[in-house]
RNA sequence: GGUCCUGUGGCCGAGUGGCUAGGCUCAGCUCUGCAAAAGCUGCUACAGCGGUUCGAAUCCGCUCGGGACCUCCA
């Protein structure tokens, strides 16, 4: 690879050379997310931060096996004591639908948000429930290796016994000891011999509708070997890159690499990449918190209707204004709010914040429609190379997009000043410029052009705002401005918003 | 209580032991019948107090503030 990329590793708390195992093919496994309801901003952020990585990690030419998973059965509501109910069957009994209707429908929104903030959909993107049996063969393997031990149709992760051998808390840093003492009293653990445990597979209760046969009894799969199975399926016993946000690092990643070692002796992942959180008013957004909203409600900037039957924003029902929002905001916009920071930091949500999100982002947006017209020069007074250089020196220092956008800036910088004649460009480097947003702009950052308008009903909006701009243009010749004044008004007022330039009079919608 | 992260100009937000990120706001200018829009230029900050250093906002210590994890959470 011609690049040399540094990723920060959670697992060394460095930044090292990333150097696949079998370049260039790279694996890279994100946690993704569990679907007993509709997914927030904050899920949408980690995604986003990994859908960016998985770009650029294209762009600069590996070919990467993306694989993020689905949770759709096994997450409990207290997960520790290993008690309390699957997350989805609950949802199912209180909806009175079928697990698999919830799943479904959160499926569908999840996809449509993804698609509406222009992720680029994994290679593979396997749910909990249909790998079933795998699941069932890593947890026998566990326990044939002595690290797990069945009690009353439950099987359990021995987390003490595993720990003599390994470093159980590699990855999250903490001490065995301090775990074990520094935990609050929980409920229902009974059955566990060690606090620590962890469940790999659950008995059924009666009326639990998720399950399936295993060789401990009817049941249904713990949360963390889904992805241990999963994982080591598609991308193999050791693999390049694990992902998820930096919430799992100390209870489902940890557990996921005792898990691996504990079937195949080897350690999963080279490179652990931890995403921070969202927050709102400085706080975590989180379901538990409650202090969630929704990516209908900030596209839309309204309020989710209390009877809406789904939050997927193509079949929402709006309910008034979102008393958060002044305004709907672009999912592009949204995008580009999350790139102005890096993927480790927290990222604070806000109206000033995003609003100065909408207009940065449109800057760079008008200044890419404008290379196209550009006219070149004999030289250039800018060097549009070096400018290239650093837009990969900033991808390559562990992803970091703020800095790719304060040069993509300068690049907007240049291109608005050789629109004014006040600097100038060559063919060739007009072209690099153009290559340089494409490049970076759309393919890396996913930042897509802004649709433009479109279809037959557009065509006829379109001639006939030139229509009257016409007239406004004829008026103003006329030095009749009380007329060309009241075509502006007027034209404000039913949602056209218009632009007087050099070259003449342009449109758009507001 | 334990572990860890963090505190940057009016706001958001990068980064580095010495070489003024960037965006928004604001101001000036250009354009313009006016306005809007747009563009250009300008605005030298790093919580406080000590220490290390030729030199620290960047390293160390303390103090104060914010946050995360230790239950589920992206």
């Amino acid at each position: 690879m011609e690049q040399q990329l540094f990723i920060y590793n959670t697992l060394t708390r460095k930044k090292e050379l990333f150097k696949p195992l079998n370049a260039p093919l790279v694996g890279m496994y994100v946690c993704g997310p569990t679907l007993y309801s509709d997914v927030h901003i904050g899920n949408c952020r980690t995604f986003t931060s990994f859908d960016v990585m998985y770009r650029y990690l294209l762009h600069i030419g590996y070919k990467v096996r993306y694989v993020r998973n689905i949770t759709d059965v096994g997450h409990l509501v207290d997960e520790v004591a290993g008690e309390g109910e699957d997350r989805i069957a609950r949802q199912a009994r209180l909806k009175q639908l079928e697990p698999m209707e919830i799943v479904q429908r959160y499926a569908f929104g999840f996809r449509e948000v993804m698609a509406l903030l222009n992720l680029l959909p994994p290679s593979i993107e396997p749910t909990a429930s249909g790998h079933i049996p795998e699941q069932i063969e890593m947890t026998q393997k566990i326990i044939d290796k002595g690290f797990a031990y069945e009690k009353d149709g439950n099987v359990y992760f021995d987390v003490e016994k595993f720990a003599k051998s390994n470093n159980y808390g590699i990855l999250s840093g903490r001490n065995l000891d301090d775990q074990m003492n520094n935990t609050r009293e929980l409920d229902g653990q009974e059955e566990k011999k060690g606090r620590l445990d962890f469940a790999l597979w659950k008995k059924a209760k009666p009326e639990h509708i998720m399950r399936w046969n295993s060789p401990w009894g009817t049941g249904f799969p713990g949360w963390h070997i889904e992805c241990s199975a999963m994982s080591q399926k598609y991308l193999g016993d050791t693999f390049d890159i694990h992902g998820g946000g930096m919430d799992l690092i100390p209870t489902h990643h940890t557990n996921e690499i005792a898990q691996s070692v504990g079937c195949c002796d080897a350690a999963p992942v080279n490179y652990w990449i931890h995403t921070n959180m969202l927050t709102l008013n400085g706080q975590k957004m989180s379901r538990s918190l409650g202090n969630v909203f929704l990516p209908v409600e900030l596209f839309s900037g309204m309020k989710l209707a209390a009877d809406s039957p789904s939050a997927t924003p193509s079949q929402a029902k709006l309910d008034g204004k979102h008393p958060l929002f002044e305004k709907a905001y672009d999912p592009m916009v949204v995008r580009f709010f999350m790139m102005q920071t890096h993927y480790s930091s927290t990222l604070d949500f806000s109206n000033d914040a995003l609003q100065a999100a909408e207009k940065g982002y449109n800057r760079l947006a008008e200044s890419m429609k404008k290379v196209s017209s550009l006219s070149p020069s004999a030289q250039s007074t800018s060097d549009i190379k070096k400018l290239r250089q650093q837009c990969y020196e900033a991808m390559n220092d562990d992803f970091n997009t703020p800095i790719l956008l304060s040069n993509l800036f300068e690049a907007a910088r240049i291109v608005n000043s050789v629109y004014d004649g006040k600097e100038t460009l060559t063919a060739a480097d007009i072209e690099a410029v153009k290559k340089l947003f494409s490049d970076f702009v759309v393919d890396v950052l996913g930042l897509k052009a802004e649709a433009e308008n479109s279809g037959k009903q557009m065509e006829v909006l379109d001639k006939v705002v030139h229509m009257v701009l016409d007239m406004r243009a004829e008026a103003k010749q006329k030095k009749d401005f009380a007329a060309s004044d009241a075509i502006r008004d007027k034209l404000i007022a039913a949602g056209v918003a218009i632009k007087d330039t050099k070259e003449g009079s342009t449109w758009n919608l507001q």
